[in-house]
DNA sequence: TACGCCTGCCTACACGTGTAGTCAAGTGTC
DNA sequence: GACACTTGACTACACGTGTAGGCAGGCGTA
């Protein structure tokens, strides 16, 4: 089963979907790429990479004298993971209101339609074996 | 639009839902409904609702001397906020993960799946448009 | 060698949320 | 009138998370 790893923050899963994203980066570009474009303190990048380490989320080996980061759980897992717990957590396992939402919000890009598409597909064809 | 009101946390939004069902409850009421089941002192479950009235999710009014509690805001309405707080701030905006999340997990209900096609087929056209 | 920059780490503070103790006032009861 | 019980408000603490400052060491360059 899979062990459950301690909690975790918004802002840090952001960071986590940015490492997953772009794996095997430094401090130094983590904080550039998404510090800069989230307002964040190279530092801040920095402590909250290390409690993700901590955390068991993320994996870091030196090379070239400085750590680059990947993350330890398979990509998208975390993020999972979270969906998982904030459905169960806060809507009491039901997914009607995230489908609510989307409706009033009416935002959607192609691709995420085509999600949803594809989607809709899928569980059709799984509810009728 | 709906206005943007203060966020919200689980314990919170379960409370609120509680009220939400048991409209025009007393503390102490919910004290022995809500908390005993949940293991909360009377104090505890008096602060949560007045933390949630002073976010303007609760409305309350005195009657035979004892203030009885009723939701302020349309039903679902918390909810629906929640996961927007959830999409912007814990998934950057992007939906892809709740799909992928409900994709891996293939578990729905009929109403669900119904929903789901509902929101498509609503989001196509606002998509021609 | 001296300077400046990047990196890693330690430390610290703020804020939200979950949790509860306690006190004062009101009300009913013996 | 004394006492128990309920209610409402205030106060407080813990913990996680978001945020950052500042220091020390390594390294390249003038």
């Amino acid at each position: 089963m899979p062990r459950t790893r301690p909690s975790i923050g918004d802002k840090e899963l952001a960071l986590l979907r940015h490492l997953a994203a772009h794996e095997n980066a430094s401090v130094g570009e983590v904080a550039a790429a998404f510090g800069e474009s989230s307002g964040l303190a190279r530092s801040t990048v920095l402590t909250m990479m290390e409690r993700l380490r901590a955390k068991g989320y993320l994996r870091r080996r030196r090379s070239d004298g400085v750590y680059r980061y990947s993350t330890a759980t398979a990509p998208g897992d975390a993020v999972r993971n979270a969906v998982g717990q904030f459905v169960e957590k806060t809507l009491s396992g039901s997914v009607s209101p995230f489908v609510a939402w989307l409706a009033e919000r009416g935002e959607v890009s192609d691709e995420e339609l085509d999600e949803l598409k594809a989607l809709v597909a899928q569980l059709q064809t799984r509810q009728e074996s």
